[in-house]
DNA sequence: GCCATGTGCAAGTGTCTACTTGCACATTGT
DNA sequence: ACAATGTGCAAGTAGACACTTGCACATGGC
């Protein structure tokens, strides 16, 4: 049944929240594989910021590293995505229900 | 056709990095409708902290307010989080695509 | 060995954010 | 009118965060 999909929820949004990030996925979600110093050449910001997002990155699953002679590679990992995605459309689901309920509950006339 | 998902990614994902704006959610998810004093009960925070928490989540509308008489009640609004839900499946479907092709590529012999 | 390239650690700075306290304003019931 | 309840505005504080600079360490090619 899928365990714990979000109890790092804080930190997934958190990550997701930065720009800088989400442009950071998605350079590695379309080239597959790329070092931090290269990376920074395609940001505004030094390398060493780089390497601090792509830090929280890993530390929330969305990217996975791996160090390869004297560079390290990143890479995306999609399922903390997905994961969420179908958590909120689960939550969004129960709560819409919940509110058609609450709403046909307020248009019934007062019997009390 | 449902205009323009993700202009506000920042603050959306930001507004839900909040635990305390995540209960907050959940309760006018689960309860329908409520004040921001009778939410402050549910939370260890202020009734101050629970209105600007709800003024986040109105910015992205995530929920929407209308005053009643001497009080202003708050309802979620679901349609951002399945929206940003179908979002995040669309580039996780794209990406997974992307780097199967990618790593379908690496592992080709090596012709040159 | 030596130099270039890539990485990692540490400390410093400015900005944002969550939360608080204090008070003024608005609405309802007696 | 008056008190109670609910709201709104403003300023202050502690901590987190994005980003920087500076330097030491590791790896590869000449």
């Amino acid at each position: 049944m899928t365990t714990a999909v979000l109890d790092h929820a804080d930190e997934l949004f958190a990550a997701l929240a930065e720009p800088n990030r989400r442009l950071l996925l998605e350079h590695l979600g379309t080239h597959g594989v790329a070092t931090a110093t290269a990376l920074a050449a395609e940001l505004p910001v030094t390398r060493q910021a780089v390497a601090q997002h792509l830090a929280v990155l890993e530390s929330v699953d969305l990217v996975t590293s791996a160090r390869a002679g004297r560079e390290r590679r990143y890479t995306v990992h999609v399922e903390p995505l997905t994961a969420a995605a179908s958590w909120m459309n689960h939550v969004a689901t129960q709560w819409d229900a919940r509110l058609a309920a609450i709403k046909a509950l307020a248009e019934t006339p007062p019997t009390s």
